[in-house]
DNA sequence: CTGCTGGCTTTATGG
DNA sequence: TCCATAAAGCCA
């Protein structure tokens, strides 16, 4: 309840700062400032203190209620800052922590330690730049760089080369004749990648690493290796079948969790033992194994299972009923039906051995049937785990398919539930030991889903093994070896949006099988691995061919690398403060209605739906007649009622009402100030109820209703988290958002359901609730009448009181990035400096102090700033500022001219799109951009645009991608790892839920460290040389958050 | 008459 | 004729 009352503080209004500058502001502008601002300072900054209300108007509304409204009743200081001048941002660096500490609020070691420093000494940024260089050679051929941190940069698929000899088995012929290799060349071929490529020193210093490339290469594509098994011994995995069988332990053993072959670190190398599945227990290495491969397709079977009915029996869609059936007819489960053995064979099958298994592709079949469980919605109810298919290299004979039950019902071959149960226990423990094995490829498609269900699954309790100890720990997952089609497909395609391996099937494969369109046929998993390869050609032939083929698989492992962090966050969510969502939804609720009732008696129309666009334009500028307000509004809809046109309109009602205040005289042209004051009230009653509307029906609702139907079906979140940390909500309530790894152009992520990304930043207060009489008319009065200050981030807390959230934002990611590539020497001068760069630039433009621009001129020349960058047209700069076509087209060509080097990489940029036909951004990911050849201006003009915007959007998510893998790894080498969790990636900002929030300076400097220095020693594609600063803040809630200095040095 | 769908408009975020 | 998203409501 508490998170949605609370003061903001007033900005400070540095009045000293307007007496000493007003006069001769310029002569405080830095040295190259003076020009730019000598171009427009007769700019009247009217116009813009008028549009900062229209880009922060609810903020601006707030703090006229800040000061009546309570302070906030948590152990936490809102030390919020207006921070809007240079003096006061120095202030504000160091006030806050006297201002917590004189309050008592912290303990005194937090006040000692949540100091508010001013970032170390400032190098000057770009400084190790080669300037002689061009960040981008557009015109070579991409090749990359493809040395990397060991997690992410060891290229993926070198270590497997053992896959071309091995025919396909003929029982699936899906291959096309006229295709001669069907034996996943491509995806082997790669034995030869290392040549030529310098060694980085981490991957060089890796044991296994180092043995493990240097070994296949003399033998190409050549026999199989003979030599020693690679598949990792797996204590627990050891553990279990030690326990189903009942097998003595084998010698080498040991305790089950002594060894720690799947150990996080990677750097010893993994003990090497045959797997066995039981007697006899491990052989000697080299052993003949003609038997073996023979015997793997049937030992597989042994594990196999009976058809369960579909969760939902009939495919409801009348449409093509009989091809639906069959392809339920031939999940794996019936499958392996055919293939199921008798006990006998059972037990003799047994006694076999696992083949080494170098590469295999797998599957789920959730209880449905299907492998995506209907649009995948992370912890949707009753989306069980019921089956895993194999399809999969040994070290020589013959590929093996397989279908493993992963739940008792779904066990056919066992007479009795104990034996049914070993079985999904053994069959567990072979997906778990594939997802873990550093030297078996995996491709897996629609990776994360898998991951994320998997997590979720329990395997039966087996003693001595209890289920959560053989849980899959997302954390330890090794993506270095792992292919998800999906993804390929992504890089291929950025604009395709179709997750659905069935389409790229269709599209890429040489046969469609329709059947297999989403659930594991028995040959589905071998079609994966066919798409996997030819969508793997295909890329490599995109990216440039063979010898991009090292940072191409870079690229790949840098972007798998981000799939069980995802799958993580889409785990754990985000945690609510459910009571407070409620209370404000209610309030909400009322003012929504107070405002419509407003408008309808003012439209004097009972029946306006103000929620419809078109009955709103007549009532405006039909019924009513109003003008359409001027300011030759861009390509905009004549009939628009956006806010944009509302808030013009309402200005111009504005002065008309005051204008005849004076005179009195109504009625003078036929509609008196009455009139245009009843208006005014109209179109701000519109307006509020419009902003009203959004919170409640977009976020609060949503909010609580996601919340309650994750919680009532699925209890995963709120359970120990695999970790044996607990990340409950307040009230143990949490909401799961989706993650989208493939669901932009750009490289982005996204969220949804719900949108994670987009909740209001600002503060809203409801105006009509305790105004009006209305609110109190039907019964409001029970709505605490306090409850008017809403803010949708406040709902957004760490579980528990001992907690905090933690952020850590990008300052000026884009604008740095554009600065390194384009080598700018300006831009970069300016982003060396402390100051802001969005205010000093909007005093440059504004032509007054950088110290007098508030958050709204800055959020404006924010906008402003980035939309001339990527091609703002002078009409809209013109309508945006509110200044004739003639001093935007000024402002316009002044800005770009002062920065030549970025005008210069602008045009570069569209040549080389024109050239090339795709763009490419730092980390070597393609977005195509056919339209560039078009004829049509219109849409070549857009993809010019689109070129400068997808390579610095697509760096920056290159960047924010591999910092988020990069914090998560520094969190845990701090020991932070399950105690200081993801929860959300914001674009450029990462958010942490911290359990403990004595963590916080901890963590908070580890991710600060990883972040701001993954240009500098994360992956070398992406080293542009510079620091980029980040800002770390922490809080109580996501809407109450304050700075996190950088460690203090002692002196 | 009900329910679904695709296009359109609007608004929230991020850069 | 800034870019990139998600989502809600209206309407045919
Ligand atoms: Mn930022
Ligand atoms: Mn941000």
């Amino acid at each position: 309840m508490g998170a949605f009352r609370y003061a903001r503080p007033a900005p400070e209004a540095p009045l000293e700062l307007v007496a000493r500058h007003a006069e001769s502001y310029v002569r405080y502008l830095p040295a190259d400032e003076r020009e730019l601002a000598a171009h427009v300072v007769d700019l009247p900054a009217r116009a813009w203190t008028t549009e900062r209300r229209v880009a922060g108007a609810a903020n601006g509304r707030a703090r006229v209620h800040a000061a009546a409204a309570p302070r906030p009743s948590s152990g936490w200081a809102t030390a919020a800052r207006g921070a809007a001048s240079a003096e006061g941002a120095r202030r504000a660096r160091i006030e806050p922590a006297a201002d917590v500490a004189a309050a008592g609020l912290l303990t005194p070691r937090e006040a000692d330690e949540w100091h508010f420093d001013a970032p170390p000494a400032p190098v000057p940024f770009g400084a190790a730049l080669d300037w002689s260089t061009a960040a981008m050679a557009w015109d070579e051929p991409w090749v990359g760089d493809a040395r990397g941190p060991e997690w992410m940069g060891t290229p993926i698929v070198a270590e497997h080369t053992l896959l071309a000899p091995v025919a396909l088995s003929p029982r699936t012929p899906l291959s096309d004749a006229a295709t001669p290799d069907a034996r996943g060349a491509h995806l082997s071929a790669c034995a030869t990648q290392r040549a030529g490529v310098p060694a980085s020193p981490a991957v060089a210093g890796s044991d296994s690493r180092a043995d493990a490339c240097a070994r296949p290469k003399g033998g190409g594509a050549g026999g199989p290796r003979s030599g020693e098994p690679l598949w990792p011994q797996l204590p627990t995995m050891r553990a279990q079948l030690d326990a189903s069988v009942g097998a003595r332990a084998g010698a080498a053993g040991g305790p089950a969790h002594a060894t720690g072959a799947s150990g996080a670190d990677g750097t010893r190398a993994p003990k090497r033992a045959r797997l066995a599945l039981a007697e006899p227990p491990a052989a000697p290495h080299g052993a003949p194994s003609a038997a073996k491969a023979a015997l793997s397709c049937s030992v597989l079977a042994a594990t196999g299972m009976q058809r369960i009915a579909p969760a939902h029996a009939e495919p409801s869609a009348p449409s093509a009923p009989s091809a639906r059936a069959s392809a339920m007819e031939r999940t794996p489960l019936s499958a392996a039906r055919e293939v199921a053995m008798s006990r006998a064979e059972l037990d003799g099958a047994r006694a076999q051995r696992w083949p080494e298994l170098r590469a295999v592709a797998m599957q789920l079949v959730f209880s449905d049937g299907t492998s995506s469980f209907h649009g995948a919605r992370p912890g949707a109810p009753g989306a069980r785990v019921a089956a895993a298919a194999l399809f999969g290299f040994g070290t020589e004979g013959e590929p093996l398919h397989a279908a493993l039950a992963l739940s008792e019902g779904a066990v056919s071959g066992a007479e009795d539930v104990a034996g049914a149960r070993q079985m999904v226990v053994l069959a567990w423990g072979i997906v778990r030991s594939v997802l873990v094995s550093p030297t078996c490829l995996l491709v897996l498609p629609n990776a994360q889903l898998v991951l994320g269900a998997l997590a979720e699954y329990a395997p039966p309790a087996s003693p001595p093994m209890r289920p959560e100890s053989s849980r899959l720990d997302l954390a330890r997952i090794r993506t270095a070896a792992m292919l998800d089609p999906v993804i390929l497909a992504w890089l291929l395609e950025p604009d395709d949006s179709s997750d659905n391996v069935s389409v790229l099937d269709a599209r890429h494969a040489p046969q469609p099988d329709a059947a297999g369109a989403t659930a594991p046929a028995p040959g589905a998993c071998e079609a994966a691995w066919r798409l996997c390869d030819k969508l793997y050609a295909a890329l490599l032939a995109a990216y440039g061919g063979e010898r991009a083929r090292p940072a191409l698989n870079e690229l790949i492992a840098r972007e798998m690398a981000v799939v069980p962090t995802l799958a993580r966050m889409e785990r754990l969510g985000l945690p609510l403060d459910t009571a407070g969502l409620s209370a404000a939804a209610a309030a909400v609720d009322v003012d929504m209605e107070s405002h419509a009732a407003t408008a309808r008696r003012l439209a004097r129309k009972p029946d306006l739906n103000l929620s419809s666009p078109q009955q709103l334009a007549v009532v405006l500028w039909d019924e009513l007649r109003l003008t359409r307000p001027g300011g030759a509004r861009r390509g905009a809809p004549a009939r628009s009622t956006d806010e944009p046109t509302l808030r013009r309109l309402r200005d111009e009602l504005a002065q008309r009402v005051d204008a005849e205040r004076p005179g009195g005289a109504d009625g003078a042209d036929g509609r008196g100030g009455g009139c245009a004051r009843e208006h005014l009230a109209l179109v701000e009653a519109v307006l509020a109820h419009r902003t009203v509307a959004k919170l409640k029906s977009t976020y609060l609702e949503p909010l609580v209703h996601l919340q309650l139907s994750d919680t009532a079906h699925a209890p995963a979140p709120t359970r120990h988290d695999g970790d044996g940390v607990p990340f409950g909500g307040a009230g143990g309530t949490r909401v799961r958002s989706r993650w989208a790894h493939t669901g932009t152009g750009t490289g982005r992520l996204a969220s949804s359901q719900p949108n994670v990304q987009n909740i209001p930043r600002e503060p809203y207060t409801l105006s009509a609730l305790g105004a009006g009489a209305g609110a109190r008319a039907d019964g409001g009065a029970a709505v605490a009448p306090a409850l008017h200050v809403i803010c949708v981030r406040d709902a957004i807390v760490p579980h528990g009181g001992a907690g905090a959230l933690l952020s850590a934002d990008y300052s000026q990611l884009e604008v740095r990035i554009l600065a390194l590539l384009s080598r700018d020497a300006a831009l970069c001068a300016r982003l060396s400096s402390e100051a802001d760069i969005f205010r000093t630039i909007g005093a440059a433009i504004l032509g007054k102090p950088a110290a007098l621009i508030d958050d709204g001129e800055r959020a404006m020349t924010k906008k402003v700033l980035y939309a001339l960058i990527y091609g703002l047209g002078t009409e809209r700069l013109a309508a945006e500022l509110k200044v004739p076509t003639a001093r935007a087209q000024q402002l316009k060509g002044v800005l770009l001219s002062r920065f030549g080097q970025l005008r210069d990489f602008i045009d570069s940029c569209k040549n080389a799109a024109r050239r090339n036909g795709h763009v490419r951004t730092l980390g070597g990911r393609r977005r195509p951009l056919p339209a560039i050849a078009s004829v049509v201006d219109e849409e070549r003009a857009r993809a010019e645009r689109q070129c400068v915007n997808s390579i610095v959007q697509g760096t920056a998510a290159d960047i924010v991608k591999a910092s988020m893998v990069l914090a998560e790894r520094a969190l845990a080498a701090a020991a932070l790892g399950e105690r200081v969790r993801l929860i959300a990636q914001i674009h450029d900002e990462l958010l942490f839920e911290v359990v403990e929030r004595a963590d916080v300076p901890r963590a908070a400097a580890a991710v600060r460290r990883a972040m701001e220095g993954v240009c500098q020693d994360g992956p070398a594609c992406l080293r542009l040389g510079a620091r980029l600063p980040v800002k770390v803040t922490a809080g109580p809630s996501w809407g109450r958050m304050q700075p996190v200095g950088v460690a203090r040095t002692r002196t």
